[in-house]
DNA sequence: AGTTGTCAAGCTAGT
DNA sequence: ACTAGCTTGACAACT
C-alpha cells in the first residue's frame, strides 16, 4: 500500500501551482511561472522520497490556462526536458501518480461547450502524464457529473461521451463516487458499460452507500481496475466533528484511520489522504500503517 | 507588510 | 432568487 497526499507540501517552502490572473496573461509570465512550478514539483517529489510517501497527486494548477484558448505556447515541446527527468524520478522511486481536474471537467453535461472544454481540460492533464513517460497506472480521476434532474439519463450520456474519447484519455480516466449524487453503486453500474475503473473514496462511501461494508465496497472497486491500471486508488478523510456531511477533516483521525486498516486488512489499493494538513497526516499514517 | 476581494470554467442543495 | 461548498489556495490591488 502507497500512503500519500494531494498537491500541496506545506512543510517546504515551494508549490507546484502557482498561476496567475488571466487577465495577466503573456507567454513570458507562463514559462516564468511553469518553470517554478516544475522546479517546486520536484522539491515536494524528493521529500516524498525521503519520507516514504509514495502516492502524490499533481496539481492541474501546474501548467496555469493550458486549455484555455488563450494559451497558443507549445508548452509541452519547451518544457519536455523537464518533464522527462521528473519522469525519472518518479520511476526510479516508484512513485503513483493521480491528478484531479476540478468540477467544472463534466463530460455528461447537456452542453457541448461544456464538454468540449471538459475534454480540452482532460487532454491537457494527460498531455502531463504523457510527457513524464508514466504507464498507464497513473491516473486521472473525475466524479461522473451533474444529475441535471434526471440521474439515469446522466449516466447514459457519461456512457455515450465516454465511449467518444480518444484512447490518449481513456487509457488514463478514472470514476470516483460522490457523497450525494452517484453512489459505488452507481459507478459499477457505468463501468459495467465502459470497462473504467472506479476509484474508491471512504468518506463518500460513509455519505452515500448501499448497504456495503467498506470491506465488500473496496472488493468491488478493486474488481474495475486490470493490470495495467495498476492496484486500486483511493480517497481518504474522515468526517469533521459539528460540520456538515462529507466535510473532511483538518488533520488525520488515527483511530478513525486504523479502523479503516483493519477493514480493509490484507487487500492491495493505494491511498490519498484528502486531509487539510497534507503530508503531515500522511506521515502519520504511514507511521500507523508501519505499525499494523 | 498585512489585509481582503477576487479568480476561466458548473452543479447541487439549502436558504 | 441567491449563494456556500466543492481539494480552496493564491493572486493582486488595496491599506
Amino acid at each position: 500500500m502507497k500512503i500519500g497526499y494531494p498537491c500541496i507540501n506545506q512543510t517546504i517552502n515551494c508549490t507546484a501551482n502557482s498561476t496567475f490572473r488571466l487577465a495577466n496573461y503573456s507567454q513570458a509570465r507562463l514559462i516564468d511561472t511553469v518553470t517554478k512550478n516544475l522546479t517546486c514539483l520536484q522539491k515536494i517529489l524528493e521529500f516524498n522520497i525521503q519520507h516514504n510517501l509514495l502516492f502524490f497527486r499533481i496539481s492541474s494548477d501546474l501548467i496555469p490556462f493550458a486549455s484555455h484558448e488563450i494559451c497558443d505556447f507549445d508548452w509541452p515541446t519547451y518544457f519536455k526536458p523537464q518533464f522527462q527527468a521528473l519522469g525519472q524520478l518518479i520511476k526510479q522511486a516508484n512513485i503513483r501518480i493521480s491528478m484531479h481536474p476540478d468540477q467544472f471537467v463534466l463530460i455528461n453535461a447537456l452542453k457541448p461547450e461544456i464538454i468540449s472544454r471538459s475534454i480540452s481540460e482532460l487532454e491537457y492533464h494527460a498531455t502531463i502524464l504523457d510527457l513524464l513517460e508514466l504507464d498507464q497506472s497513473a491516473k486521472i480521476q473525475i466524479h461522473v457529473g451533474g444529475a441535471y434532474g434526471d440521474k439515469i439519463s446522466a449516466m447514459q450520456r457519461f456512457v455515450t461521451n465516454y465511449q467518444q474519447l480518444s484512447s490518449k484519455i481513456k487509457s488514463r480516466l478514472v470514476i470516483e463516487h460522490d457523497d450525494r449524487l452517484f453512489s459505488l453503486q452507481d459507478c459499477l453500474a457505468i463501468h459495467a458499460q465502459t470497462n473504467i475503473p472506479v476509484l474508491f473514496d471512504f468518506l463518500h462511501h460513509a455519505c452515500l452507500n448501499n448497504q456495503e461494508t467498506v470491506r465488500e465496497a473496496v472488493i468491488l472497486a478493486s474488481k474495475t481496475w486490470q493490470k495495467a491500471d495498476g492496484v486500486l486508488m483511493t480517497d481518504y478523510s474522515s468526517q469533521a466533528l459539528n460540520a456538515r456531511l462529507g466535510k473532511h477533516n483538518s488533520t488525520l483521525d488515527p483511530i478513525d484511520f486504523a479502523k479503516i486498516l483493519t477493514a480493509t486488512q490484507g487487500l492491495d489499493f493505494d491511498i490519498m489522504l484528502e486531509i487539510k494538513d497534507k503530508e503531515r497526516s500522511a506521515i502519520e499514517a504511514l507511521k500507523i500503517y508501519n505499525q499494523f
